[in-house]
DNA sequence: CTACTTTACGGTATGCGTAAGCATT
DNA sequence: AATGCTTACGCATACCGTAAAGTAG
């Protein structure tokens, strides 16, 4: 077996062009490649140099042992990745969110259950989880709807109910309740990354110009200094995060209402018992 | 980087099952892989085994790295392999000959011009020939026609002329020439490997019997004891190697009297200047 | 008691850096 | 003179084998 670190040495040298830059290069002396050289040549029983008094060339041979040995500096910096991302892996958890609630409620309960693990989130509508959770690309995911698949199991772990954030004196203030569409037309502030929610933009409300805030600062600063209205939620109110001097009123539209499912692979129920049992149907409320 | 040692001896361990195992077909002993299956994982940074008090274990991760880490074993004996290969390629002479007597005569020469490297010799039918010198499978070629190809250069480099060697009394002896179709209902003693010589099996003699002979002793035995016929040559006969009590005919067919053509593509004619030069018109003959 | 892994210990050998030599440009 | 390869020498350290300890079946 031909030493890995000869074949370094070697492909250093065969793209330095020199010994003594090769060596700058890996922070090793002259001498020491010229040894390795000497030392690889060697070992194959094969002359890879043109040697004459004061330089070192590639033969033809060495020029074609080059090449092949860049295949076994990358198979070997392959191995290296490869063994190092498969053990990560096997060290996180990966976790689909369908909303923010979710995901604020549940890591903090996660990072107690899988010790040690590191926790992978994603945030993105549903509409996949499922079929990420079959290629396992996640191993746990919190949905907004049941899918009823045989191969999927899921358990209720909350609830959410959507509000409309509005300044005091507003005429929707004065109605008995609010629904989606009595928002068309109005510039409403919303943040991104909102799993789910992100949905019904433009649907109900079709006249209506969001204000998408990317920076949760520059939002929260709006919320608060601006007069445009802003979505906010049960969960928020029920922990007395609500923005002074402004009205929250419910929306009555069903999509407004929603429940939240933790789903597993069946195969892997086992597996993520603990954690399954440490939720219930008012974890997320 | 990872030494390549290291994987060969977790390799070894993870087809073995055990140390002491994996020790023994290594010829090594067993403290020294403990040391460097740990050396390993510390490269690594990865956990690999799972160890009780007694008893090493490849963790799941470990399993898989050794999945790995054959390809990257496979890689360096490949290098290993290839640059031997050409390296060897480069030391080699490949030589196609369209016939026996082109070789015996050649080969010496060859080695003598090419001193110090392998003559690799080949022998059939010459038809391929061209193409094989094209594709620089051949650096040399010994055929019976000229090709008349601006990529090959030829030299005239001989003839050979067929004679059939038979019993004295045969009827044929009497004939005032022999024509091949003469020899048609025979059954004649035949060498396997004649090359091109082989093309007119069956074509002028559809109802001719030949008694093919792999083993050239089998053969020479049969010439000499048996009453078959078998074919000689002009190269044969002005060398006195003639079967004592055997009569031996010139054959008229045009086919049975052939030059010979050295080649080799005319790009390389420089290349092989010095072994062209010893070669002219009555060198095989 | 046997089979296996691991730690401890002492010796060897492998490989490095410094220094010096020598050839070429 | 400057650059570059090679050889010589002394040293550090990495690795090996033997021996011994400890554990599970």
């Amino acid at each position: 077996m031909i030493d890995i670190h000869l074949l370094e040495q070697f492909h250093a040298f065969a793209e330095c062009g020199t010994l003594s830059a090769a060596a700058e290069k890996l922070h090793t002396s002259q001498p020491a490649l010229t040894r390795a050289m000497k030392k690889l040549e060697e070992d194959l029983g094969v002359a890879l140099f043109v040697r004459s008094k004061n330089q070192l060339k590639l033969s033809e041979t060495g020029i074609h042992a080059a090449e092949y040995a860049k295949d076994v500096l990358n198979a070997d910096r392959d191995f290296e990745a490869k063994v190092k991302a498969y053990d990560r892996s096997l060290k996180t958890i990966s976790v689909g969110f369908c909303a923010p609630v979710p995901q604020t409620v549940l890591t903090p309960i996660i990072n107690t259950v899988f010790d040690g693990m590191t926790v992978s989130a994603d945030m993105s509508d549903d509409a996949l989880f499922v079929d990420r959770l079959k290629s396992h690309e996640y191993h746990l995911a919190v949905l907004h709807e049941d899918p009823k698949d045989d191969e999927i199991f899921t358990k209720k772990c909350g609830h959410e109910d959507l509000f409309i954030s509005l300044m005091p004196g507003d005429p929707l203030t004065f109605y008995p309740e609010i629904h989606l569409s009595d928002l068309d037309g109005k510039s409403i502030l919303l943040l991104n990354r909102i799993g789910f929610w992100a949905n019904f933009h433009g649907d109900k409300t079709p006249n209506t110009t969001y204000l998408l805030q990317v920076d949760q600062n520059s939002f929260h600063e709006l919320t608060v200094n601006s007069g445009y209205p802003s979505f906010t939620s049960s969960y928020y109110l029920s922990r007395g995060m609500v923005v002074k001097g402004k009205v929250n009123i419910p929306i009555v539209d069903p999509e407004c209402h929603t429940d939240y499912y933790l789903a597993c692979l069946t195969s892997e129920k086992a597996k993520y018992k603990t954690f399954f049992d440490r939720v219930n149907e008012t974890t997320i409320r």
